[in-house]
DNA sequence: AAAAGCGTTCTCATACCGTGAACGGAAGTG
DNA sequence: CACTTCCGTTCACGGTATGAGAACGCTTTT
């Protein structure tokens, strides 16, 4: 990997433990050593630290995260104003009847920092705090479309366009294509380009500099409801909701 | 330095430097080596390797928590069936007008790992995530009341019991002898014994072994109500919060 | 101009991480 | 009940990756 002398060898260990004991919570010692490819005794003395840090708890043969790992998720949302998004994700996810999410944009991707489900529905296979590929979702490209430039450029570049699904956009000039027509009209859709079955709408959140740092999504499901129609109730919706959280940022 | 060599200093190094971030965000390189007593090229090679990982993010000349902390903490919750437990605080937030938890056991000691403040109230010092102490909270006592005498034992054996206010049990007698009315009534009560200004009510939640798994509580502070006031109101309501999830927990 | 701050990079000594083996215990198998 | 297998802990040791410190270029302050 990155043997360049400017890492910490041992900290990317740690947390390759730690990344196995969330995929497979209930993990022993021998289990991870065989997942991360490290000897019992190594992986002895990690997981001993990282339970005496309180990062990790031992229960019966198997070790979980602990609850304080919430401590740095939730301190690091904090970073943005997250009680000013709230009300207004969940109104929307109410009223549109589907998961409505606030991605944060972070760098190269975003970032699910917020998904509320309609009650009663059922959690799908996304999570706070997993990452949303800029250019195969529809808050990424919403995202992405709000971008200076040189900077939308960059992120582009070294990073070939990976397909999540058959219709995953590849082609960067068809993206760029896409994203005009985004940036025109404030909202950016994804036809199962990231899972199959899922469709999104969203609309970018943009910050005091004209740049996106964010954007608000709704994700609806094929068993529910037919792209077409996802669009045509959401649409309105998500972009009011994105412009009062956006007003809600700058009247601060 | 004697270490028995069980530990892994670089990872507890770079947890320092995380949570040097968490307590204080925004802070460069050499302003990190000098809260936790590192040169600026150890902090550095730190600093990069998480940035690598993907768990802290650069912005100017800082760096703060990187939001996919959220997918390590969300995890940890979701050993819990939280969803279950989500609208029973949600409700009791609502009803009493004061902020309600769900406490989760851990070891030695709880965590808030949900938290949800009625409409409109303002977010005090404590946070997801964060640890409640055993013998000073309200859920705390809750918790420590409903275990295995042994294990009880065990948690108090060699950890003498600090002093957070001047209303903190610190003699074990007194603990022991208020943890057997708890026992009996299902309630626990903390009276300005962790913060100043603030009392709470709890009643523990009992998994199907006999043992407490968790708490629910309900926080109220000195500016709103009185502590008499809080507890005549709040008492039947928490009871029958905790005793709804737990019967959520045991019908699955 | 000068000084002071920052973050990066370099070299180097040594502390510490990781391997592998040995050990005791628990659980499964005959 | 012996036998086997798997587990987690511990130990000694060799190689290496970590951390101190200084030098560098850069920006900002004085």
């Amino acid at each position: 990997m990155s043997d360049t002398g400017r890492g910490v060898k041992t900290t990317e260990t740690s947390f390759r433990i730690v990344e196995a004991i969330r995929d497979e919570p209930g993990l022993g010692i021998s289990a991870l050593g065989r997942e991360v490819g490290l000897s019992k005794g190594a992986v002895s003395k990690h997981v001993h630290t990282l339970t005496d840090l309180g990062y990790l708890v031992r229960e019966g043969d198997g070790y979980y995260l602990s609850n304080r790992f919430l401590s740095l998720g939730i301190q690091a949302r904090e970073r943005f104003p997250i009680e000013h998004v709230r009300p207004v994700v969940s109104d929307l996810a109410e009223t549109t009847g589907h998961v409505a999410n606030f991605i944060a944009r972070e760098d190269d991707r975003g970032i699910y920092a917020l998904r509320i489900r309609p009650d009663g529905s059922e959690d799908g296979d996304i999570a706070e705090g997993d990452v949303a590929p800029l250019h195969a979702t529809a808050g990424g490209k919403a995202i992405l479309a709000h971008l200076p430039a040189d900077e939308k450029r960059a992120l582009l570049a070294d990073s070939s366009l990976p397909a999540y699904t058959e219709k995953t956009l590849t082609d960067r000039a068809d993206l760029e294509r896409e994203l005009r027509s985004v940036r025109d009209r404030r909202v950016a859709f994804d036809r199962e380009e990231y899972r199959k079955g899922h469709q999104c709408v969203a609309s970018p959140i943009i910050g005091s500099e004209g740049t996106a740092i964010g954007a608000i999504s709704v994700t609806g499901s094929d068993y529910h409801m037919s792209g077409k129609r996802l669009e045509e109730d959401a649409v309105g919706l998500v972009t009011s909701a994105a412009k009062s959280v956006e007003n809600a940022l700058l009247s601060r």
